[in-house]
RNA sequence: GUCGCUGUGGCGAAAUGGCAGACGCAUUGGACUUAAAAUCCAAGGACCCUUAACAGGUCGUGUGGGUUCGACUCCCACCAGCGACACCA
């Protein structure tokens, strides 16, 4: 008996879409349509691997939805491409000694290939690569939008840098002033910063690309060393990209993951008094009472706090090593100490500092402030526990009330003074505080605090920032977590930067910088034989040819940039590109741009929660700004797919088993080839190590597309994880085998209709299955539930694998419903039901609410919410009519015989509940 | 350490205040077959009592409390697993 064959009809289908182009975007939307989706893939990296079971299981979901909103009449954009510069290819290069472009392009060859093969709905004419170079020129020409744009915060928006005032002396200072005033405001600026220098990898990381002082990507060591790098001014965005996450159709637990790496507080700076060296008698003495002198200065030291209620309590402060009046402020007895620490600090790299215990450390640099409401001299330690980029770089410490400070505090026996007691605790809870045993951080009432004392912690907070601003001494003051983006690289396989270093007439750089005239973009990576890093902060490119390297431009010599840009440069922007791939006069077209955005559904990995997301917002709000797109935000609606986990096997010491080395019965028992040892059975990440990694390549092979598609759709929930099972795979095998035995005789090796498929009419009882299934299908669709939609498909295919006669309707509603998941099978199963073209365009069948009710329905029957019996009434019976029928009902009678009905619950349709005593 | 997610049969799961375990895997039995595979049909949470059988009862959604006529579902506390962040003052 002839089974369902896909290898023969998976290819026939694809080639049929490709070739009638069936799934081509228009450039617009169609005007008498059903209105316009969107909907994006995160698109993959193309890895030499080739794709794994994780790709397939958003870009089916994704691919499902789109063919169901087709058959519902929307315009459909959904287009796929490649996320191709980067690290990984360079790597690849480096090993075979061979060009990046070269290697990445067989990549993408591969991977275009293996999405093919699992008959995915992309309109394929808009592929994309963020290496194309039509591409980058519009990734360079953003860079540059970026550096002719600064943020004003009275407006609370991105500018044109011809926009900007220039305050009056610094125009009399002279154009090359005005010039590093304008420099010094671009979203695009180089600073020296203290950089995350990777030596192995021969680059600087982005902050978000270091991972417990190790790089992300191929866990190197990081160190921390000062490099002038190009940075974008994220931080100008911080506000925003918060406030409108508000907007958004993503997941409590996204935006909150971005929220919290946003990191807004609200707090105050408090600026310290730093007593002079030497007469601190005569200072203190002649110091008026009044208050203190105003903003940092030599004489102060300004420090933010969350906690301004507790500055009664601030017994010392900590500036970070780095801070820069370390120098000012160490007393000569302990300069060398400090020098000590200080050198140390710097050495040690990001992981060192947070590793083990975290021991605190510091040194005392014997200079002193005046807490300015106790007006008592507080000693100024450094200590590396205070970061350098956070804040001031410098805080006051209340030992009683932040635990860090507390953990210092008694390392180095400093003072602990309580000013906050807790609302409600033990009286044993009180003392340990009162006594210093334990640090209390929450809130609670104030104590030991002037005028402050009995307020509880947010009015005392409010107003001791009040009375800090009043004498001038401090103010109400917003944080970020939040860093500006540290954007260059020093790698070859990136996007080099439009910009134009001046040449003085000795050929030494002056400091001027021009973007590349736009009609010089793109700005092509050179030719290198060698691209090697080299383990110096130098990039690569400045290696290229002087022909490449030196640029005459308006009579001046120019030296280009020779950094380029991080990867995440070009998925920062791909879904606009999109829109119009092929347009050459503009990174998108704007028409089309305000046709199609937002992205009204955008499918990937958490892994991007933070990054892609962060930095493509970003970039979106400067381009709205800058008038170029319609939206503020890009991604309407995000869902996150779960990870796909694998099973592997661990033995009795927990030691995790290679899949070579285990074997495994019939009943599913797993034991050790050589040892003999049963195994148990865990679910793991799929690593190369465990071999327990699935090819999706191969599942297709011996499944088919259809078989893998339905099973990542019906292994569970989308955004759940959740682990591998090939006899999963051959379950859902079974069900494509069983829908097709439904209508095609197997008897013979035509595909011909088989006889029990008529055109009658559905009986009454197989409409009410028929309409149940489309009422159920459509609505799982709709919410992504594709799960609990394949399940009722099921029942409907069970239902009618009994019924000899199978009415055409029916079967067609099944292929119609069915077509999203397991588009082939269905595209040959329209054929076979005599139709000549595609079903991508029918329309999605339609239910028939009247169709659904039933004539009657069964009743559970409780006492005291016990089930006790069941019923079957009219499905429009009152709720009188029900509880009568309830107290009838012989075996409940018989239970409520004297007893005494306290209450009786009654859900029309639903149940009867009999509260008893 | 902080935050988040998850916890339901042998396994993947469904039900989000109203009959717990839909649907599938694996298992068992039956039909078909010379036989096997495939296919079709059927059974199945645990325990108890009774029985030839039908039926009946108790317990059961990580643990302990609570709200409710009624809780897998809502609230509180705890435990376990997974994930993210990790000195952000």
């Amino acid at each position: 008996m002839p089974r369902y064959n896909p290898a023969v009809i998976e290819p026939k289908w694809q080639q049929y879409w490709e070739q009638n182009k069936t799934f081509r975007c228009p450039d617009l939307p169609d005007p008498k349509g059903r209105g316009k989706l969107y909907v994006l893939d995160m698109f993959p990296y193309p890895s030499g691997a080739g794709l794994h079971v994780g790709h397939p299981e958003g870009y089916t979901a994704t691919d499902i939805y789109c063919r169901y909103w087709r058959m519902q009449g929307k315009s459909v954009l959904h287009p796929m491409g490649y996320d191709a510069f980067g690290l990984p290819a360079e790597e690849y290069a480096i090993r075979t000694n061979t060009p990046p472009r070269q290697s990445t392009e067989a990549n993408i060859a591969n991977f275009t290939r293996q999405l093919k093969m699992l008959g995915f709905s992309y309109d394929w004419d808009r592929c994309l690569a963020t290496t194309d170079v039509e591409y980058f020129r519009w990734t360079q020409w953003i860079c540059l939008v970026l550096f002719d744009t600064w943020y004003d915060h009275a407006q609370g928006k991105g500018r044109a840098i011809a926009e900007l005032p220039i305050p009056a002396e610094i125009v009399a200072q002279g154009e090359i002033a005005v010039e590093k005033y304008r420099d010094q405001h671009r979203l695009a600026y180089q600073d020296d910063a203290l950089v995350n220098w990777c030596p192995a990898l021969g680059t600087v990381l982005a902050n978000e690309e270091v991972i417990d002082g190790r790089s992300e990507r191929g866990d190197h060591p990081v160190q921390r060393i000062p490099l002038r790098q190009w940075m974008l001014r994220i931080t100008a965005y911080a506000d925003r990209l918060l406030a409108d996450l508000d907007s958004l159709d993503w997941s409590p637990g996204i935006k909150k993951l971005q929220a919290d790496w946003i990191g807004r507080s609200l707090g105050a700076e408090v600026d310290f008094a730093i007593m002079p060296q030497g007469d601190w008698g005569n200072w203190l003495a002649t110091r008026s009472r009044s208050g203190f002198p105003a903003g940092p200065d030599s004489q102060t030291l300004r420090v933010y706090t969350t906690r301004p209620d507790t500055l009664y309590g601030a017994t010392y402060m900590v500036v970070a090593p780095e801070h820069p009046c370390v120098q000012r402020i160490t007393t000569p007895e302990l300069r060398s100490s400090v020098e000590a620490y200080v050198q140390s600090a710097s050495f040690k790299s990001d992981r060192d500092r947070t590793e083990g215990d975290k021991k605190k450390t510091g040194v005392f640099t014997g200079a002193y402030a005046i807490n300015p409401v106790t007006e008592l001299p507080i000693p100024i330690w450094i200590a590396d526990y205070v970061l350098a980029s956070y804040g001031t770089g410098a805080i006051m410490a209340v030992p009683a009330h932040d635990t860090r400070d507390y953990e210092f505090a008694k390392t180095y026996g400093l003072e602990i003074i309580q000013v906050v007691e807790p609302k409600d605790a033990t009286a044993e809870e009180l003392r340990a505080i009162r006594e210093g045993e334990i640090c209390f951080a929450d809130e609670g009432i104030a104590i030991h605090s002037g005028d402050f004392s009995g307020l509880a912690t947010q009015e005392a907070k409010q107003r001791m920032t009040q009375w800090l601003s009043q004498r001038g001494v401090g103010r109400q003051a917003v944080n970020y977590k939040l860093r500006d983006w540290l954007f260059s690289r020093q790698r070859f396989w990136g996007e080099p930067f439009p910009i134009l270093h001046e040449l003085d007439a000795d050929g030494k750089p002056n400091g001027r910088k021009r973007a590349v005239p736009v009609e010089s973009l793109p700005v092509d990576l050179p030719h290198l034989e060698d691209f090697k890093p080299h383990g110096r902060p130098e990039p690569p490119l400045a290696k290229a040819d002087d022909s490449w390297l030196y640029v005459e431009l308006d009579g001046k010599s120019y030296r280009r940039e020779t950094n380029t840009m991080p990867q995440w440069a070009g998925s920062c922007w791909y879904y606009l590109r999109f829109i119009s791939p092929g347009s050459s006069t503009a990174m998108v077209d704007r028409e089309q741009e305000a046709a199609w955005m937002p992205v009204d559904l955008y499918i990937g990995g958490a892994e991007h929660a933070v990054l892609h997301l962060l930095y493509s917002r970003f970039w979106h709000k400067v381009l709205y700004d800058r008038g170029y797109v319609t939206h503020k935000e890009p991604f309407q609606r995000l869902v996150n797919q779960g990870m796909i986990l694998s099973y592997a096997y661990k033995d009795k010491r927990g030691a995790l088993i290679s899949g070579d080395s285990i074997h495994e019965d019939e009943q599913g028992c797993a034991t050790h080839k050589e040892t003999g040892e049963v195994l148990e059975r865990i679910v793991a990440k799929m690593s190369k190590s465990l071999k327990n990694v699935i090819d999706p390549e191969g599942v297709v092979k011996e499944y088919g597309a259809d078989a893998l598609r339905l099973y990542e759709m019906f292994m569970g929930p989308l955004e759940a994880t959740k682990p591998w099972s090939m006899q999963g795979v051959n379950g859902v095998r079974n069900f494509l085998d069983r829908v097709w035995r439904l209508m095609v005789d197997t008897r013979t090796e035509e595909n011909q209709l088989l006889d029990g498929v008529q055109d009658v009419a559905p009986t009454a009882e197989q409409e009410k299955v028929i309409h149940a299934t489309i009422a159920a299908v459509t609505r799982d669709v709709e919410q992504l539930s594709f799960n609990t939609a394949i399940a009722r498909m099921m029942e409907f295919v069970n239902y009618f694998t009994k019924e000899e006669v199978r009415p055409v309707q029916a079967m067609e509603t099944l292929t119609l419903l069915l077509a999203p998941f397991a588009p082939h099978l269905c595209e040959e199963l329209w054929a076979v039901l005599g139709h000549s073209s595609t079903l991508a365009y029918e329309p999605w069948p339609v239910f028939d609410p009247q169709k659904l009710k039933a004539a009657a329905v069964e009743i559970p029957l409780q006492i005291n919410g016990k089930l006790r019996a069941k019923m079957t009434v009219s499905a429009d019976c009152s709720p009188e009519e029900l509880e009568q029928a309830a107290r009838s009902h012989d075996r409940l009678a018989e239970l409520l015989e004297g007893k005494q009905i306290v209450k009786a619950v009654v859900v029309p349709g639903r149940m009867v509940n009999f509260v008893v005593k």
